[in-house]
DNA sequence: GTGCGCCCGATTGTATACAATCTGTTTTGA
DNA sequence: TCAAAACAGATTGTATACAATCGGGCGCAC
């Protein structure tokens, strides 16, 4: 488990990682002592590591306890994906009129690694997958400073995810998601946005039920 | 200087203000010694502060160079521009069908603050006032996540500006944000997000300029 | 038996000490 | 004279030491 190279950066990565493929849950207290440990560095790299990810959302620190995996509220899930839902249907319209067919193939080609995922048994990598579909847009459009922001954001989503899994849930997204690459396909700005939305609408919807699912899409 | 309750946010907000106020300019070396003298603590605090600012994309860290006040190059600036009018053109539309009357009278009294500020020589006071008008519309749509994007774009704005400054544009930011507050009053969400694209384009295009000015809004 | 208060171990917060790296200058050799 | 290497000072990167704070458990009083 212990490396080397930037390690500060490289310990907030991999306890993302953790926390997006929910190997540690929200409320999990984060002790020092024992990230040292594990990743063998003293407990100056690890605080930083654990301020960067606080800065990022996914870990709540409280004064004189330590850190805890965050547990965000309803409302703030809520939010999160009020958020994602004016910039993806902003990038979905403006991917539109702009696509390129190598990007449609892109695309494409990403679809076929979801169509796969879902029938394999890696939960952890099939959730990857669907929520770097996103992703993919994002890199599509150009902007930098959007694509930094929306990555934020489907890290939160993930953490809005209770625990469960849902292989129903997870086609369904993918399904989804050839339907909206047809759209961007065709150029249908009007159908494009408004898959964008559902599809974000529907993914919120599971999450809040209680039964929930695992996959952060 | 020295100062006492929560050091490392304090000292955050400080820095944070010294540039958004452009006391301390981009480009500027911050030297982590110096630092630690003016706020009285040790070099613990004080990079801890620089870390936040450094995920605020305020400061660019340089792995064995140091601290510097961030120099957002035009395409970032161009970017940040455009992830503003994506979120600030959809609050504008969802505000024209919830606004309430107590909050146009707080957009107003804003307003009159502003009419204010202008005839005073006070740079600085302006400068805040004319951006934070965006801030209130973001508090306004009630969603905080969005509220803090909105607030990180703000200030990264503010860094784009170049030196110099422009009584001129800054009365035309007034002017534009009086006919938003009508049009937000009348419930007109298509002159509403047209005058907020259009007003940011403005802001920008003075920022591109070489003389430039000195209101990031 | 229960509730309140105090004490102790553990964990975090801050400061300092030590190691590594960079910049600018000087020196040396061709 | 110029270039390149090496040294010196300063600055940053990491680790450790010390101080403050929190939570739990024990004991005491009621």
């Amino acid at each position: 488990m212990a490396m080397s190279p930037h390690t500060t950066s490289h310990i907030a990565r991999s306890i993302t990682e953790a926390i997006a493929t929910r190997r540690l849950q929200p409320g999990t207290k984060l002790t020092e002592q024992t990230l040292c440990q594990q990743y063998g560095v003293s407990r100056t790299l690890v605080r930083q590591a654990l301020n960067q990810l606080s800065r990022d959302h996914l870990v709540t620190l409280i004064r004189g306890r330590g850190a805890f995996v965050a547990q965000p509220t309803a409302v703030e899930a809520q939010q999160v994906f009020e958020v994602r839902a004016m910039l993806e249907t902003m990038i979905v319209c403006e991917l539109c009129s702009r696509i390129t067919p190598a990007q449609i193939e892109q695309l494409k080609a990403h679809l076929k690694a979801e169509e796969q995922a879902l029938g394999s048994t890696d939960v952890t990598e099939r959730t990857r997958l669907l929520g770097e579909f996103h992703l993919i847009l994002a890199n599509l459009q150009g902007n930098g400073v959007l694509r930094d922001i929306l990555s934020d954001l489907l890290l939160r989503s993930s953490l809005s995810a209770l625990t469960g899994q849902s292989t129903e849930s997870a086609s369904q997204s993918h399904a989804e998601h050839v339907l909206l690459v047809q759209a961007l396909e065709q150029g249908d700005s009007l159908t494009a946005t408004g898959l964008i939305q559902a599809h974000l609408q529907h993914v919120e919807r599971n999450l809040a039920n209680g039964h929930a699912n695992d996959h952060p899409i």
